[in-house]
DNA sequence: ACTTGGCACTCGGGAACACAGAGTGCTAGG
DNA sequence: CCTAGCACTCTGTGTTCCCGAGTGCCAAGT
């Protein structure tokens, strides 16, 4: 049905098509790209591609342009990742390198790969449900009130302010905290529930009301936080490109937290770090826009995706070289650290 | 020069050009705001604030639309900032009242704001050294790092991970920690880097190395964190204005903090919960905007500020009236807990 | 002295139109 | 199966034309 010179015609109208943004025609093909075909050959190439849905044309003659089934093709068979420049690497690496907490891990990150990609970088932060507790740490604020901080493997802190249902001495919270560590160290997030809810036996009477307090507070903690925080940069570089769907919707979808993480989609648990390609109609939430997204994390322990997100007209190959690039760094210094 | 006939049709001019966005002709004006003159007076008025700069004609034969100028004069002595509904003001303090931590609560208003205005809100996290310190936790990570969080009145934490120059054991660190809160407690941020100058004396000497390690981190990082974190939200509501300046300029500069910074301005020290408005040209970093901001924060602690961006042409009024009234609910909010 | 009606003038923007250029599909011949 | 040629079909652009909104100015009115 599709021979390798329709193939080849279809990959050449991809590469046009991104670098010109204009729709290519058969003569330009011709030319551009050494085929050693006639125009008029590729004219029927082209009939044939566009029969099968590879490609369309905007109107009646002008030139064709790739549809997403084109671009998926292309994606699938026709290209190869395109590793970085070794300049890049090297810009990267100390980029990253300066980061002096997970927070800054996460905004640089998001910042490089902007910049790298010139399209609109998504990253997820490190998912807590699958990171363990370090460490657990109750500040007295005043004699009523103290401040829990949550402390994980990854150094994320999450903290909140607690209200006592009575006044506690700071050696009482001292005592508690000294159980709460030694009961949840190291455990991962999700078994917490299971291992505090025997804790209460463990105390004296006097002290099981405030540590109810504490734990639904804790407990509430990880729930809430269950839904992650993702963050973005590089929506400058949507000002120039179009995009079927308003600009509007696409500003509107990377506020949504919920939105960007449907984006992002599930990283598939037997290839955590393979890259996810999801081109316009394929994406439900945000048709018109394509998203090339992976995960990331230390070893094979994956704790989140990041990704790019831009219009379906995008360099794949060399995006996908970025994402991939970047994901994997990221990982190795949240291995480091 | 300007009698109050001539201010009354700049009032007018602004208002209908700023609910249209079409630049106004003397006809629609004599019409729409009961000015009992006939056209013919109105149009001698507006050549007379043409003259003076106030108001321009985009081209000849087109109706006049206001000038930076035009807005300044509105805004200082012929508008009234116009207070929220008792519908949004619950509709605010339920909002706000249900944030759980610092990060929240600072994420809710930015997002109020930008829907409440329908511009893009900016706001700026509290300032570190107006905070003071409230706990140093120094938590082991292995027997030669750990990890220093430093938690402040505000509810802020900031957290590094120290390498140390050797192993140290937990109880050494636990000694570490006890000296340095009961140095620390307390104190303003700003006076610590003095606090601990003399605080290598009053350790045994083979603790030095290991506390200098960790006392260079501390003050690092109370020094880089001092340029402030800043947030946006609303970029949306950029889609359908539009601006002298290019849509992507403004993009880029949301994108940079120290852009975003310097737009929002200065508290000034003797009256810091005024709103400052700067309109168009006025706007030194990003010509084109305007800037409405206020400082905010608990009582005459001033913490930090926020505001939002849009197009010169903004309904200041109302702009005004929600960035004040949700820099006051924030504050009591952040007074609270 | 200010206001008002009248009038000529100026432009921007939309509609109608023609036209060049790019690209196509088809057919006949190599 | 490829190629050359040809007629056809579009879009985008430039031109022209005209309408209407809005102005500036002047002379008359209060």
């Amino acid at each position: 049905m599709l021979d390798d010179r329709k193939l080849a015609v279809l990959r050449a109208i991809v590469e046009d098509y991104v670098s010109t943004n204009e729709p290519v025609g058969s003569k330009a093909l011709a030319e551009r790209h050494n085929l050693k075909v006639s125009p008029a050959t590729i004219r029927n190439d082209m009939a044939a591609l566009e029969e099968e849905g590879y490609i369309t044309q905007p109107h009646t003659s002008a030139g064709r342009v790739p549809t997403d089934k084109g671009y998926r093709l292309f994606v699938d068979r026709l290209s190869q990742i395109k590793p970085l420049s070794s300049a890049e690497r090297r810009a990267i690496e100390t980029f990253l390198a300066g980061a002096v907490d997970l927070d800054d891990v996460v905004t640089r990150t998001v910042r490089l790969l902007a910049q790298l990609t010139r399209q609109v970088a998504v990253v997820q932060y490190p998912t807590l449900t699958r990171s363990t507790v370090r460490h657990v740490e109750l500040v007295p604020l005043s004699d009523r009130r103290v401040m829990l901080v949550l402390i994980t493997n990854t150094g994320r802190v999450e903290q909140r302010v607690i209200e006592l249902p009575e006044a506690v001495e700071d050696t009482r919270i001292a005592h508690l905290r000294a159980v709460l560590n030694s009961c949840l160290d190291g455990c991962g997030l999700s078994s917490v529930p299971e291992l505090v809810s025997d804790l209460p036996g463990r105390l004296p009477a006097e002290d099981r009301p405030v540590a109810a307090t504490i734990l639904s507070v804790l407990l509430e903690t990880l729930v809430e936080r269950h839904d992650e925080k993702i963050v973005f940069a590089g929506a400058a570089n949507l000002a120039g490109a179009d995009f079927s769907v308003g600009l509007r919707d696409v500003l509107e979808a990377l506020e949504e937290q919920v939105v960007l993480m449907r984006l992002l989609g599930d990283t598939s648990p037997d290839t955590p770090s393979a890259l996810t390609v999801r081109i316009g109609s394929e994406n439900p939430y945000l048709r018109g826009t394509s998203v090339v997204a992976t995960g990331y994390g230390s070893g094979d322990n994956q704790l989140a995706r990041l990704g790019v997100l831009g219009p379906t007209r995008m360099d794949y190959p060399v995006t996908m070289g970025a994402v991939r690039a970047v994901a994997r760094y990221v990982s190795q210094i949240l291995a480091a650290s």
